[in-house]
DNA sequence: ATGTTATTATGTTATATTACTAAATAACAA
DNA sequence: TTGTTATTTAGTAATATAACATAATAACAT
């Protein structure tokens, strides 16, 4: 058994907090298919304010899952790290055990 | 993009939820090599309250990712679906870039 | 320059989480 | 039985998170 180390688990449970949450979960999926999104159609789709959108978009992006772009008015969220949808198949095949 | 179904998102949430700790990441981390560990074990390790890690591996096996037997006067915990393990390395690797 | 749309930042309140202490339970030893 | 060790449960206080309203910013159109 390993000590623990803390600062070295942080960065790493900061990626699974993330994506522990609904609506940020689901952002996720919808990029999953590697196609850009922009902020608006999230904000359509979940039916909350602009502004709690933008919060969960900064949380993913901060915890490195997601990349931005601006063009234009509107910004273009991406998936970063598409190795995160092997996982989310994995737990679905899990889920239907 | 699909419409948003928020119950369809939580129990997956939940999931990585469980994982967006740094102890019980850790935990998890150290099941990996499929052995059971014992909860004084982990106890020993964290520096915490027996309570606090309990409190932590009940989260994680109510995310359906630890399962736990009763031996005598310890309990055993072990890794219910090891395919989180890959997720882990995954990530490793991206943390290196 | 003014207005409009898209987005982010700030402040606030309600709720959830964390880690603790203390009490309860369960298995075994003396 | 009594005591001891391992673990869980319950209650509590500090901290973190969520979602909102509102203000600020940024790009484009008129």
């Amino acid at each position: 058994m390993q000590k623990f180390d803390r600062n070295s688990c942080l960065r790493e449970a900061e990626i699974f907090k993330a994506l522990g949450h609904p609506t940020r979960l689901w952002i996720v999926k919808q990029l999953a298919d590697g196609q850009e999104h922009c902020v608006c159609e999230f904000v359509e789709a979940v039916g909350v304010q602009f502004a709690t959108i933008s919060q969960h978009l900064t949380i993913l992006r901060q915890a490195g899952l997601l990349e931005s772009d601006k063009r234009g008015q509107s910004v273009y969220y991406r998936l970063s790290c598409p190795c995160i949808i092997d996982t989310l198949k994995c737990l679905a095949d899990k889920k239907t055990e």
